[in-house]
DNA sequence: TTGTAAGCGTTATCAT
DNA sequence: ATGATAACGCTTACAA
């Protein structure tokens, strides 16, 4: 038996996962959507869910859906095809619907008011803002410029909510010239950035949608030589590692990536567990947490 | 029958890809194993792979190594379990027979002089370091700095040799107390440039095995009061995106990324067509490009 | 052309 | 306990 065993180990048997998969009808594979492998943001969150997944005995495939909306519906049909486990999804084009008929339990990752039947785990953007404009507020800058992110997603107008919620809140003026719409890019940060510097009355600080956003600002407030933080302050939301080594290093809002990839892998194995159970849908907002660096000041 | 289809189409039946693997030993998957997914260098190399991929018919499968022995060795188990079709790897600790222990075809991604039956496709490291010394040179440098990348692969190994050839040819002297091993990443860069910084006289410039590690040179130059480029120039290799965010924005040796990995799928879609057919090794080595921004200028 | 049956490597079930 | 056998859903080879 013992000679059996060896020789087992000799010729580099591993065991057929497919036969065992067509039996069991399980893979032990997990799939995680995302919009945009290139964004910063998303590896720690996958290295979260990975962490927890592995401990499990998951493999995390990731599929790169680029932002298309044909690919993201074929990677849908993909995991049907491979028959994984579970879904992790950033959804872009995707309806809920959509999602629910791959009969797949799947965990949304991020704040989509149109998945209500879905476990979300995502950051509390309201709080970020809130939170990151009440510090420009004690520095006592009064003429905030916001960079806002805008894509197909709602997200982009609930943060221009709270953006004018926390302005009436505060009984501050709003000057509509100062909100910009941008891509949720670098070079949506430059264009915007170019724009809020040409008016005849520049904001003395700056918030953008994200720190892809805020540094492609700094960038353009360098090149037209504006210095930052003394001219203007300039404010992110995201800490992605970037923002700590821009010069002057980035002031943001960290969002928890870490934690909110662990907690999406929570939800998903107990969904998987629960099958034909029905678990009430559960979202999980993780608060933000002020990053103060080099690139915000009292106005001059 | 059109009614049947009908049905089968509402149904959103998938085919089981699984059944079908199980018959035909093949499963249309690759795995692409890297050791950090959060170096901003790999995903556009992932992202030449995906496409040429896609268009054969293959799903890529991401494996976050995250620099450890045990996940690589355990990826390439998971790799066989899941019978994946090919496997492109940047390997770490893995030797090649164990590589080729698998039975699958690889590729490998970077420049690994241990691997010499298998197909390779990186970048010319030394051409790079020559290009970019070069060019220092024709600035009028001569006391040039360098950050030396240092992992257990050899890759530092043949960087630090090529450094030195040069300064041969050129018949410039070396000193050896500017030749800093330090770690991959921006932490690496720090420590390092602190010591070189530290030395009673500095070189004019530095040079680092990659734009991470600048990234962090940069920054803390900047922290301890020098002026980039007018005190010390500095420049990275690799031209990451972040490279072009930096205050100033970093001169970089650029690596065609995308390239890398579109050539690099096609090698591997030929090794998994000639199965049982002994196809020569070819390993290929991506010419870089100088990538002139504002963080390098004549010495003062 | 159309249809039937064997077989891929497991796991689960049912006898022994 | 231990061992034989059916079944998972597909592909393919062969028969009608």
């Amino acid at each position: 038996v013992q000679r059996v065993f060896a020789a087992i180990a000799n010729l580099g048997y591993e065991h057929n996962s497919i036969a065992r998969s067509l039996r069991t009808d399980r893979t032990q594979i997990v799939m995680l959507m995302l919009p945009d492998i290139t964004n910063p943001f998303w590896p720690e969150v996958a290295r979260g869910i990975q962490d927890i997944m592995d401990g499990a005995g998951y493999s995390v495939v990731f599929a790169n859906i680029d932002w298309s909306d044909a690919r993201e519906q074929e990677f849908l049909r993909t995991a049907m095809r491979m028959r994984v486990d579970g879904i992790f999804i950033n959804p872009i084009h995707v309806t809920e619907d959509q999602v629910l008929a791959t009969r797949i339990p799947a965990v949304i990752l991020g704040n989509r008011p149109g998945f209500r039947k879905s476990d979300m785990v995502g950051s509390d953007t309201e709080m970020a803002i809130h939170k990151a404009l009440e510090y420009l507020l004690r520095l006592g800058h009064q003429r905030i410029g916001l960079l806002l992110g805008r894509s197909e997603v709602t997200s982009g107008f609930s943060r221009q909510r709270s953006f004018y919620e926390f302005f009436a809140k505060n009984q501050l003026e709003t000057h509509p010239e100062l909100v910009v719409e941008v891509t949720f890019d670098n070079h949506g940060g430059e264009r915007g950035m170019r724009r809020l510097l040409e008016l005849s009355e520049i904001p003395t600080a700056v918030l953008a949608s994200n720190d892809l956003i805020a540094l492609g600002a700094l960038q353009v407030a360098h090149e037209m030589g504006y210095q930052v933080p003394k001219d203007v302050s300039i404010m992110g939301i995201d800490d992605i590692h970037a923002a700590s080594l821009s010069i002057p290093a980035l002031t943001t809002m960290r969002k928890p990536k870490y934690e909110i990839g662990q907690k999406a892998a929570r939800l998903l194995l107990e969904r998987m567990q629960n099958t034909n159970d029905s678990l009430a849908p559960r979202i999980s907002k993780c608060p933000c947490q002020l990053v103060v660096r080099a690139s915000t000041a009292p106005p001059a």
